[in-house]
DNA sequence: GATGTCGGTTCATTATTTGAACCCTTATTT
DNA sequence: AAATAAGGGTTCAAATAATGAACCGACATC
């Protein structure tokens, strides 16, 4: 790996969860030396990319990401588009609802609205989902260019339960549906217990560019609230589709 | 400058006015041979700090950088709390109103509100604002630690305009008349014809973290103006700050 | 069809990164 | 109160990765 890919790899330790980390924390982890780690975060907070707290020295992301972060939103509004929407069908359905925009090689979660209740599906934001196992990744590669689509089921394909459907066949057979309904469904694919509807989110080229999913416990949801969910995150996918895009969305339909 | 700078200052090429950049024109604007700049953008590109436009080949910035900066917005719910305080200063101004957040020696803005005027002054968000002369500048030193506050005065302090100060007394004077006023004013430090009015939003350690400014041709800006301005964001910047730090901010006041 | 531009690649040279060992300070333990 | 452990930070010879001039192919322009 070269320096780059260490120094961003670095950031990636951080999470909702640990938002702060010593230097011995970060060796530790990235698996880098201590002197390494220590020039590295050096070289980001120099640029603002990471923050030393003053007090325990500890090492935080910084304001330069906020920064970037905002250049890049002003190119694509993805999120001030989306999030009241996502707001909207969080309440009309009252279970979780969840953006997620495609990075690299998985779905970025960057927005999230929990319900009231104490069980819940619980997402964080930055969390990152698989394409195979979840209900939005199947959504997203319904309508993903071919070689993502290829990049995907050529890689390894893990299970995560024993639902988890991993031979190629059937997640193209269960991406096809997606395509054909409108909707995704994915049953418990990564997590025991919650089950998913997701819809892809297009750019003006008809292919995914992020995808917004509603997550419950299967305990409470009958088939009719599938159907439900489907369709209601099926319409707020194109509207917040046809919002990025000016009304002038190409409806893409590719065969498998 | 080492590799990771090198890769940060060629994310910082990207601004809100030109998100999308070819390969020769980063090579070009950075400085770095064309094959070191390639080198560069891949590393980023794996990691989404970085996107290629599959059509015109161009590159931009990626959804990873989005990912980190919602992981330190949880942490720091800067934005999240400022913004609707930043909405109601700017229908209650009718002025460009616009919220910064300190970041390595300078202020970075991180959200902007335009009024209907055609005459307004124009800020773009990730413009960064120099400290000595904005009046966002002023009202972050008046609450900075020491060290900060000699570094800026230390440094090359710029004349932007004939208005600009640029003496570290004449500096000082402004961030004392801030503190006991409760905010700053700057009277076309940065651009002629444009005279702002700013207030630090502060940390629970009580030490300035960023600020909010309304910013207004100089024309149309009565003394009494300035005064009714600088009251209201002031309650802006206090309202933000105790929402931040849950209502138990301690008023600092030191000496200069 | 000659010329210029742009994205991308190669490989010998060169400069940067690496990491074991070290120091310093701050808890915690004995 | 001395001993020990753990974390942050530093050093410098050795190892490794970055560099850039020259080059290729594609496309557009003249």
């Amino acid at each position: 790996m070269g320096t780059v890919g260490k120094a961003i790899s670095l950031l990636e330790l951080f999470t909702v969860a640990e938002p702060e980390l010593g230097l011995t924390e970060l060796a530790r982890r990235s698996g880098f030396d201590k002197a390494t780690t220590r020039r590295l975060l050096v070289a980001l907070t120099g640029h603002g990319f990471v923050e030393q707290d003053a007090g325990t020295r500890h090492y935080r992301l910084g304001a330069g990401l906020s920064r970037l972060a905002r250049i890049r939103e002003a190119r694509f509004p993805f999120l001030q588009t989306a999030v009241p929407l996502v707001r909207d069908l969080a309440s009309a359905t009252a279970e979780t609802v969840h953006l997620s925009e495609f990075g690299t090689d998985r779905l970025v979660t960057v927005h999230v609205e929990h319900p009231a209740w104490a069980n819940r599906v619980n997402i964080d934001i930055g969390q990152l989902l698989p394409l195979h196992s979840t209900a939005s990744g199947i959504a997203y590669l319904a309508f993903a260019r071919d070689e993502a689509v290829k990049a995907c089921l050529a890689g390894p394909l893990e299970a995560f339960t024993a639902h988890t459907l991993i031979e190629p066949a059937a997640i193209a057979r269960s991406m096809a549906e997606a395509r054909e309904r409108g909707y995704s469904i994915c049953d418990q694919g990564l997590e025991e217990g919650v089950i998913s509807v997701a819809a892809a989110i297009l750019s003006a080229d008809g292919f995914a560019l992020g995808t917004i999913a509603v997550a419950a416990p299967k305990a409470r949801t009958a088939p009719a609230d599938i159907t439900q969910r489907g369709l209601a995150v099926m319409a707020a996918a194109r509207e917040i589709s046809m919002r990025l895009n000016g009304d002038n969305l190409q409806t893409l339909r590719r065969q498998v």
